[in-house]
DNA sequence: ACAAAAGTGTTCTCAATACACCCATGT
DNA sequence: ACATGGGTGTATTGAGAACACTTTTGT
């Protein structure tokens, strides 16, 4: 006897994105401005319904695409939100996934959506469990982000120092040793310091850094922990 | 305008339980046999679909009950499996939930299911993606290992040094030194030595411990590391 | 000359590790 | 008396944290 499925209940099921991004001071977050009912012109997360031929993944990176025209971001499932009445208007299941764009790559945002960049510590409240689900990705970026250093999809090809410390202080929200943070970086061994220097921020001029893209990858292929 | 929801797709989605127990040597898994077609015969994680008065983490009490008659069981949300194939019959997305529960306890497994505790290290290959979703539920289980002392869900109310280090010996598959795990825990200061002794395993018999329940959950509000 | 940010090393402290002997008891 | 597992403390090492002055250069 085979499995008929024909009687189970059917559901409802979308993806949700964080998309978190950097801009050399402040970790930011894109949201959209709702046009249709409920909660018309309220911030939420971009989301989108998962259809029959895709997984969820691509459903996220559907949703991603049409926002912003990047291709193969990065992009990690978060949780499942299944609270019947999260959704007034429905039962809607959501998986939340986040997203990590580095701000300098011109984005295209697609108009369509009203979407805009908040500083993620002055953003405006969400419709629905949205505020939830960001706090939970904060919570899973800083988790990754001890486990390999995140910089590689927030930043630009080159960054000083500065740029990476500021990163990892607005991550954590936390303040470090410029000393200690240096030692850290450079006892992990996966920066390449350049020739440039970026004159922007000061008279004297700081170095600019690349990831070293191989020793990283085998950094991570072995498993380390980059603890600030 | 209000959103119609009418023609978007709607999934079966299940859940399925990677359902971890402790005998006081080996870290244990519950599995269950198939009963149906495709795959009967093959084992398998327990699982069930969500159905549309309940959430996933109630499906997932509801499955753990039918199977285990246990109430109020340590669950967690794991992943989401939403691989459009993972199932060959139907496209079924699955949420994975991990369960601790403590063997001793008498549970009275529902006979309908054929279930049966496997030690992990030892367990048959299983159907579908539910290799990948215990091989996920380890990781889990090992990182929430060092974010609580998860042992009070895994060990009877009463237990021994002993047994404790070879809990976590189990969930991390690596041995410890006696003095400095005993050390490691002490420090922690959330067991109670009681006054009586474990005589089942040498002529001198070992001190049996409890949780401090009170002092174990200021810890975890305070947020403690747990590193072995 | 001075202001403003960049760059750079050492000391101290504490936690993690390695390690070996005596104890209590049933046989 | 001896065999078996239980129980205990110290010394060493290494990593993380605290900490301040010099350099460069545009104005």
């Amino acid at each position: 006897m085979t499995q008929d499925y024909s009687h189970f209940p059917r559901h409802l099921v979308a993806v949700d994105c964080i998309i978190f991004g950097f801009d050399g001071e402040n970790l930011k977050i894109l949201l959209v401005q709702r046009n249709f009912e409920p909660k018309m012109g309220e911030w939420s997360l971009m989301g989108g319904f998962i259809g029959d031929e895709e997984t969820s993944d691509e459903a996220a990176q559907r949703v991603l695409n049409t926002l912003t025209g990047l291709e193969n971001i990065y992009l990690e499932q978060l949780n499942s939100y299944t609270q019947i009445d999260r959704e007034p208007t429905a039962r809607i299941m959501s998986i939340s996934y986040y997203a990590l764009i580095n701000i300098e790559k011109n984005i295209q945002i697609n108009e369509k959506y009203s979407a805009k960049w908040f500083d993620l510590k002055d953003r405006p409240d969400l419709i629905f469990d949205h505020n939830d689900m960001v706090k939970d990705a904060v919570l899973r970026l800083r988790r990754r982000a001890t486990t390999r250093p995140i910089g590689f999809e927030l930043l630009p090809k080159k960054f000083t120092m500065k740029d990476l410390q500021n990163l990892y202080e607005a991550i954590f929200d936390e303040k470090y040793d410029k000393r200690n943070f240096t030692n850290k970086i450079n006892a992990l061994d996966v920066l390449v310091k350049t020739a440039e220097k970026d004159m922007s921020s000061s008279k004297k001029g700081s170095f600019l850094y690349t990831f070293d893209e191989e020793k990283y990858n085998k950094k991570i292929a072995e498993g380390f922990m980059f603890k600030i």
